[in-house]
DNA sequence: GATGAATGAGTATTCATTCAT
DNA sequence: TATGAATGAATACTCATTCAT
């Protein structure tokens, strides 16, 4: 009984580490029920006894993501006093966040496109709650005088979204464009450094004030 | 209406304009030659008669972005002399282009998705092309002082790429985000004008350099 | 006006043509009215407005090879007193008939294998018809005493038919089996002579008799 | 009855018994999968399942004949001591072998038409096998001096597989030519009587010699 | 809990044939 | 006479889901 129920605990752990695969690789309607099952060497009723369907099983699998993604957004505060310095450290973890989890930036792009917004609502919240730390601190920066004081937060804060995001989803094309590797590490640093000096002080020359 | 009754031209550019449409809300896979046919009052054979199958017209519908892509990519020089302001129109340019055709903005996210990258080869070469005028000017900026003289072209470029891009890929979730209406024209410009300030000046308070 | 009628009868006949090969290559079923169309560079549309549908073009097609058939069945008499060498000569010209006729050979083959049997009908008269004569010269042989007494007619007439016609309906499979080509003239008048023999001596040696 | 409800092999066996009656009627491209299936009793989904597509089933289909045709070739040796009979008997258990098996007959038929040979290479495998004991009796018929000397091996093969296969394949024609049933067993001897005596000592008579 | 067989509604594609000019 | 566009009924094949054990 109690090895039994370890078993279908596997089982079910199994189905949804593959389905989580494959719906990253192909989305929804391109997924097959057949192909998870196989993939996972488990009978393909066990799908419908473990998730009821389809659908049932790519909630889960979004859902998987909730707690990861709940748990960056209350990751301690920056140590550092300079809210420029926090605000990076935050932007750090969530570009590297991503970058830990690539079928998630792929779902997310998925669900981005589809038309029954299954995960929007709660990827809404999601990235609310998680932007919200990172809205304190800007918040705390344009009092300090260390951000400019004319900073619209909601937009800041999508524009960051937009450029991290973004440069996850677009990295393939990205790649083709630079005729380089980005799934490398070093790389990878090398653009969110970038990144962050571009937010931090866009294009145009100091002297030029 | 008698004479279009058996026009050759007037069936297949109206089995374009609905495939665009359905190819760019539900994808290739999702797409269905059977909704095709019967939203564009047509029979399902002269998309095979046509366009030869599925994937034949998907390419027709991408084909029929190109020009419009070159066209913009090659659109005259902006008049202002200085770089900042050319710069900006340049972005302004490629903003209202994207506004114009979010088909096309979702057909590119769909086929940043795909894994048979039918379209991204020649996309990433139109996307070249089209930034090459965006980088001139950049050049041209740094060498009269006007930009800071560490730029990285490239990473800029595509910065402002995922910027724009994202922005409109993006657009329903950071509506829920915003709680705010994106399809206007005047809360777009709004965007722009946000993202042109920040890619130009960034965050960080003028004082503090 | 008498050009156009040339034209019209011009396109029959090419479509007859290209029709026949069609159908003795892929049979009714696996033949395409749009493949004959375009391989006779003509209209399809005129393939029903000279012979009404595919199945019309079809008996056309057989039709075509019945007056080369009767005109086979009445070939004037050999001129050799022999009865033998008579039954030699009709044969003979029955198996270069073939040779000349391949086309004529699968469309037998096909129609053997339809069920609803379109040409059999004039086919087994054509056949019974052609096969006339050398009943006679048979009952020529049989009455001079240069044939064996005890022959049955119709079924020694079959046997000549299942011979000559069989070789050239189980060319290619016989081909394969003597490793050897048999569309050449020379080795298909070795193989006749070999038919002739076997059919006029058998396999027993005269000296066991 | 019940428990035959979810045999896997009764309905692949199912299956395959009724593919072999429609391919052999119909041909490959006259059968209809949707024909096969029904009157199987069995879903459609099932034959995709067992055989992976209709070409899958047809090699099936075709493949359940070589065991048989193995087993005829392999047959063991006539236990009379004369060349001749032994000879007798290998035809009349070809003759009799195909009159068992109709639809081999007209699956070999449709194969001899087809133009990608699907089968016909190891049709002639094993026909080559098959013909091997034939031409072993042949061999030592010749050298008792109960055959003519001069005799061509291939050739004399080949001609007895003509007059026995042939008879087969143009049954229906034989009989609208000789108004008669051939498919009772009495006629049938009947003419493997004839083709064994017109083989074995032609129409020539012995007189002549 | 687990398995393998079975199913019905779809899904792209093909074909002979007819319409409009 | 001739053309090219258009059509509806198949036709092979797929997919998520359920049944029987």
């Amino acid at each position: 009984m109690a090895p039994r129920k370890r078993d279908a605990d596997a089982t079910r752990s199994r189905l949804l580490s593959i389905a989580t695969r494959v719906f990253a690789e192909r989305g929804f309607d391109g997924a097959r029920v057949d192909e998870i099952a196989t993939k996972a060497g488990i009978n393909k009723r066990m799908i419908y006894a473990y998730f009821d369907d389809k659908d049932g099983l790519y909630r889960e699998v979004l859902a998987g993501y909730f707690a990861k993604i709940v748990e960056l957004s209350q990751a301690g505060e920056a140590a550092s006093p300079s809210p420029g310095e926090q605000a990076a450290v935050i932007v750090r973890r969530y570009f590297d966040f991503l970058a830990e989890h690539p079928r998630l930036v792929r779902l997310l792009a998925w669900e981005a496109l589809s038309h029954d917004a299954r995960a929007r609502r709660v990827l809404v919240d999601s990235a609310a709650a998680g932007l919200e730390a990172l809205r304190a601190v800007i918040r705390r920066g344009v009092a300090a005088g260390e951000f400019r004081a004319d900073l619209d937060e909601k937009k800041t804060l999508s524009s960051v979204n937009l450029l991290v995001l973004g440069f996850f989803q677009q990295q393939r094309i990205l790649e083709e464009l630079w005729g380089q590797d980005l799934s490398q590490p070093r790389a990878r640093q090398a653009v969110l450094a970038h990144l962050l000096d571009l937010v931090f002080h866009g294009v145009a020359a100091p002297a030029r004030r």
